[in-house]
DNA sequence: CCTCAGATATGCT
DNA sequence: GCATATCTGAGGG
């Protein structure tokens, strides 16, 4: 198994870290089962320059408070009134920002993750949008804060010192149509003709 | 495949 | 009070 990504991945720009995290392994330990999913899709948040980012003009509260943690701590948020998000926070505690991580491909404890995934029927559907992809892994507020580089909630590098071996496909965020002219900003990222991936990005 | 309405509660004004 | 980085099921093509 491959050692988790460590601290210094994180404390980098944002842009290039939801690129690299493309191909990366998101895993979480429970009861001692391994649930994880290769990364797909992801969006970066660009902190208070970023209307579309919950510290948009250095706004902080109790829920974005960990945005302003340093690199590598997970950003877990409720909304709509029934869904987590999961993000991984980036660069330093001066620049609130984080990559949504909005979709996955299955890999280890698939099972578990029917169960947790009640009454959908195709595994297509199990991790493909970001708050399914919490409830297929048992990612909810408990997990806000946590720091990313070791059990129970951390990450592992795709195929190390190898080549890409897909097309990453670059579009607007999802979701953000209040956010002026950030919302026409390409950083949704995303792997090219990847089954697992939320929504096929416009053409 | 697509679009659309409804669910639901927390954070913030 | 109100908006929300979403999902599901129903209905139509």
């Amino acid at each position: 198994m491959a050692r988790p990504l460590p601290l210094r991945f994180f404390n980098r720009d944002t842009e290039t870290v939801a690129r690299e995290l493309l191909g990366c392994t998101l895993v979480h330990v429970m009861n001692g089962i391994r649930l994880s999913g290769m990364i797909v899709e992801t969006e970066a948040y660009l902190g208070i320059k970023d209307r579309a980012c919950h510290s948009f003009g250095g706004r902080r509260t109790n829920r974005t408070e960990s945005l302003y943690l340093r690199g590598g701590a997970a950003y877990v948020y409720f909304v709509y009134g029934m869904h987590y998000c999961f993000n991984v926070v980036t660069r330093d505690a001066h620049h609130p920002e984080a990559v949504l991580i909005r979709a996955l491909e299955p890999l280890d404890g698939i099972d578990k993750m029917r169960a947790c995934r009640k009454g959908v029927t195709s595994d297509r559907q199990l991790t493909n949008g970001p708050a399914k992809l919490c409830q297929a892994l048992g990612i909810d507020a408990s997990c806000d804060r946590k720091l990313l580089t070791c059990e129970p909630l951390f990450l592992e590098r795709g195929a190390i010192g190898e080549e890409r071996k897909f097309e990453i496909d670059a579009s607007p965020r999802i979701g953000i149509d209040y956010a002026g002219e950030a919302a026409t900003w390409p950083l949704r990222f995303s792997v090219r003709g990847n089954a697992f991936v939320s929504r096929r990005p416009k053409a």
